[in-house]
DNA sequence: AATTTCACG
DNA sequence: ACGTACGTGAAATTA
């Protein structure tokens, strides 16, 4: 009941009551910043208020979105997201094999890792498999431990330990790119993007262990999330330049880490849509890895997903 | 002013 | 032997 409590109070406080405070009475609209030189991955944030963490993962939070909505009538959102982008860049950055097989025969990449890791089929993995094999990547991802992962999947630390073992004998380069770049760190002392950004790891040769540990995560994540980004930053770039030159209406109205929201005419999406979607695709047109971009649009920010 | 909690990717 | 999942921002609570 406290937290069921607490889940409401959240929404109220932070979006319920704060948002309508924040229209600008000019615009009729609510103007946020976005910052460019904050987050130490490279990513944006939003401040002012923050429009990245806008609910939609439950039902209560899921009618605050709604009220996101075009400007008129004679608009749509159309929202554009990045599928899998995290990990289809660990593919690409690390070159696994697999991995990179998985993606580049369309299959379902937490389907293809269940199959791996439980010694399955693709078809015989169960609904639970699939989800279970969902948290491996992610924990992957971010260098988690068996201890964190046998907490996120509620099962003893041993079975989760064993789900590591499996999950890196199937993605052998995965294991192979996570040494070599917290090698490449306490050599230099800093990681990289693929289009070359740095992130300088003060504490990556640290006597303090859980520091040492600390940055080795770090070093791991840094260039998966902080590629992603650079990739967005770029399509974003591009998008810009080319709503310029074709003298369109359209406005991009916000960036959601791997999501883009456009402001759109209604007579200006059949045109639109397939240049926001090429330009997403092809940002970093040198990669092997399929790179896939969902779209949708609707009357509020919920219907667009 | 610092910490905790919780919203998002 | 133990223990550690990455990146943010806002509101409420505690010091």
């Amino acid at each position: 009941m406290i937290l069921d409590y607490r889940k409401l109070a959240k929404l109220k406080s932070t979006y319920v009551d704060a948002l309508p405070k924040l229209i600008n009475p000019k615009t009729g609209r609510i103007h946020s910043s976005f910052n460019q030189a904050r987050a130490a991955t490279g990513r944006l944030s939003s401040d002012n208020p923050n429009l990245q963490n806008i609910p939609i993962r439950d039902e209560a939070g899921r009618k605050i979105r709604k009220a996101f909505e075009p400007r008129d009538e004679n608009h749509v959102l159309l929202a554009a997201d990045y599928s899998q982008i995290e990990l289809r860049l660990i593919a690409e950055i690390s070159q696994d094999e697999a991995m990179l097989d998985a993606f580049v025969n369309g299959h379902d990449i937490h389907q293809a890792t269940a199959a791996g890791v439980f010694n399955k089929k693709l078809d015989e993995v169960t609904p639970d498999e699939r989800r279970a094999a969902k948290t491996v990547n992610f924990a992957i991802i971010y260098g988690a431990g068996a201890t964190n992962l046998s907490k996120q999947l509620n099962i003893p630390r041993k079975e989760a330990t064993v789900l590591i073992e499996n999950y890196f004998k199937q993605y052998k380069g995965l294991k192979k790119y996570m040494t070599e770049t917290v090698e490449f760190a306490r050599e230099h002392g800093y990681v990289l993007t693929l289009m070359g950004r740095r992130r300088y790891l003060r504490d990556i040769n640290a006597r303090n262990g859980l520091e040492r540990s600390n940055s080795e995560r770090i070093a791991i994540n840094t260039p998966i999330q902080g590629t992603a980004a650079d990739m967005i930053k770029v399509a974003m770039i591009n998008i810009h330049r080319a709503l310029k030159e074709g003298n369109f209406k359209t406005k991009m109205i916000m960036q959601v880490h791997d999501e883009l929201v456009f402001d759109i005419p209604k007579e200006e999406l059949e045109k639109v849509s397939p240049i926001i979607e090429d330009l997403m695709k092809n940002a970093m047109p040198q990669l092997k890895v399929p790179i896939l971009v969902g779209m949708d649009t609707g009357k509020n920010w919920l219907e667009a997903h």
